[in-house]
DNA sequence: TTTAGCACTCACTTTAAACGAGTGCTAACA
DNA sequence: TGTTAGCACTCGTTTAAAGTGAGTGCTAAA
């Protein structure tokens, strides 16, 4: 379908205007080392790359500009892996070499030296905490009147909610109900914890206790809360730096979507395992039609799935994004190796 | 020094420019009810005031612009109390209507219907974390090698970190560990936490258990770490909608300051109780010559303070953020009263 | 003291011309 | 038959000039 000769041009383009964020004319083509023949040669060619959907021109007599059919060519068949600098090597295994022990850290500290090095936006999808078992309940008593529950589960993930306590209710029936409440309820996933909370546990303890209602339905609005999937974005003012969001209105419609997190996350899910790139109008919203969207997949041992991904106009560094993401996923994916 | 017309012109020319961040006209000024004197006489008033120092004009033949002194001034004596509309006062009550247990998350509400009603970037900072002291630490294993350390204040703050367990330490040990350590450091506030561990505790637990040190090692550079004082923003993109921030330069130069955590902490918490203005220069930041940082304290029963600002150009609609401010601190103060 | 009138200033807008990077096409060449 | 030099043409961008209008300061009269 295409010649060797086009393959080049095409390359030559795309590359060129990554790097330039200008259109790209026959004579600025011929100029390389690696093009033997003429700039008139190349318009022809041109000519029939544009034919074909690859290139575009941005008014008549402009030169060429990668299409979207062109990115995605590129990025299927044209992209050279390149090999990491050894400065870009040393700075993500230093990051990475301070112990960290929360999940936490480990994502916070990746999307900002991913965001960082690449001068994009860095958006990472922790995994389902759903999925995850209830460790251990702890109750703190804060005053006579409120404490707070905490909750660990077996990732090593802490949330923690205060809560009113009744004041008849005195400090050992408190910690009877925790007791009981932790017997009945570790290993229990925590999407299921809701249901368990409303039947079994609530029969359980009206067998065991006196007026434990009132003191069970504060804990249990507090346990029950949503646990909504946290997304950590890096360099979101990375965006102004780029020229094509030169116009304020666009920056503000992709600030908008970024911030839906649930839109966001659901995006971030929906992608496969490995590297993946969705460029222009292949994302869903329409304030990204001017961006790409690189996701990876990193994993926790207890075989669930994180995602990292990289938001920058689709006139992106491809290569050097994938060799980055492929590299930090790996790393966070070793941290985790073991935790769980 | 400054006659009754005079004043009036200014506070036109204030209220006209605020409104439109447009250089304000003789004719203009005429225009206005209030107003009954002719754009000539007004022409001469207003090379007064400009020879005072109290407005500008952008060009020679421009209309003019209050100067930081002039602002200053309105600030300090023509600004007039804002009754703050039905609307608004509904929305701050609602959001501080719905039981929030926890002090994060009323400063992250107030910090986004700050800047989701005045359009600029509402930055909140905590009280010092210092001074709260120890209520509880609690240890929850997690597997063979690594357990969580909870830390729980009198003021139901929750700090987590993980740690490692040397293998041949059991249990039991821990469990051992942690009693000592609970009996001893509740009521130590968390600034002094660092010299007791190092000290006091140290000798306690090589009397009292064997083969602690290790063990020991790791949990104490766990519950040693930082506790830096957080920062909430809100609408940190709302600068993008001032027409005074067209230019980009200037957003991602203030973008930087406001990274800078450390300094704005310090910045907000040099401001001295109740309502506060830091007009232009009066900022210490470069990035916020064209800023005004509008501050206000809040309190936490305890006696401690914290600080909610506002940041926007220093044409800001300061009667509304003084009323706006004022309602809200006052119902994160009321919130928090009790709690403690 | 106030104000009408007027000359003047200067940013902003409009228009036209010149520029130049780039194209497509044609004809000649290897 | 594929390649390339040459050339007319297109069209965004830059530059210059002219025009517009909101606003000023000053003067002289009410």
């Amino acid at each position: 379908m295409l010649t060797d000769r086009q393959l080049l041009i095409l390359q030559v383009i795309i590359d060129d205007f990554i790097l330039t964020a200008q259109p790209v004319g026959s004579r600025t083509i011929a100029k390389k080392e690696a093009v033997t023949f003429s700039s008139a040669t190349i318009r022809n060619e041109m000519a029939d790359l544009e034919d074909q959907g690859f290139i575009e021109k941005t008014h008549s007599s402009s030169g060429r500009v990668p299409s979207e059919k062109g990115y995605r060519f590129y990025v299927d068949h044209l992209l050279s892996p390149l090999r990491l600098s050894q400065q870009e090597i040393v700075t993500i295994r230093d990051a990475f070499n301070d112990k960290m022990m929360e999940f936490e850290r480990v994502v916070q500290k990746s999307a900002g030296i991913l965001s960082e090095m690449t001068n994009y936006t860095s958006i990472i999808l922790g995994p389902e905490v759903f999925e995850t078992k209830l460790k251990q309940l702890q109750i703190v008593p804060l005053s006579d009147h409120s404490a707070i529950a905490i909750l660990v589960t077996d990732t090593g993930h802490v949330e923690h909610r205060a809560f009113n306590v009744p004041v008849e209710m005195k400090g050992t029936d408190l910690e009877k109900m925790v007791n009981i409440l932790n017997q009945r309820l570790q290993g229990v996933p925590l999407v299921k914890l809701h249901e368990k909370l409303y039947t079994e546990i609530n029969e359980m303890l009206r067998h065991h206790m006196d007026h434990h209602e009132e003191a069970f339905s504060y804990l249990r609005s507090a346990l029950v809360e949503d646990h909504p999937t946290k997304l950590y974005i890096g360099g979101k003012t990375n965006i102004l730096m780029q020229p094509e969001f030169r116009d304020l209105e666009k920056v503000r419609s992709l600030y908008a979507t970024i911030e839906q997190e649930n839109e966001m996350a659901d995006l971030l899910r929906s992608g496969q395992e490995g590297i993946q790139v969705r460029i222009g109008q292949e994302n869903p919203f329409d304030s990204m039609q001017n961006c790409s969207l690189i996701t990876a997949t990193y994993h926790l041992g207890n075989n669930q799935m994180g995602t990292i991904a990289l938001l920058g106009p689709t006139r992106m560094e491809y290569n050097r994004m994938f060799s980055l993401m492929n590299v930090l996923s790996k790393h966070m994916t070793n941290t985790f190796r073991g935790w769980y």
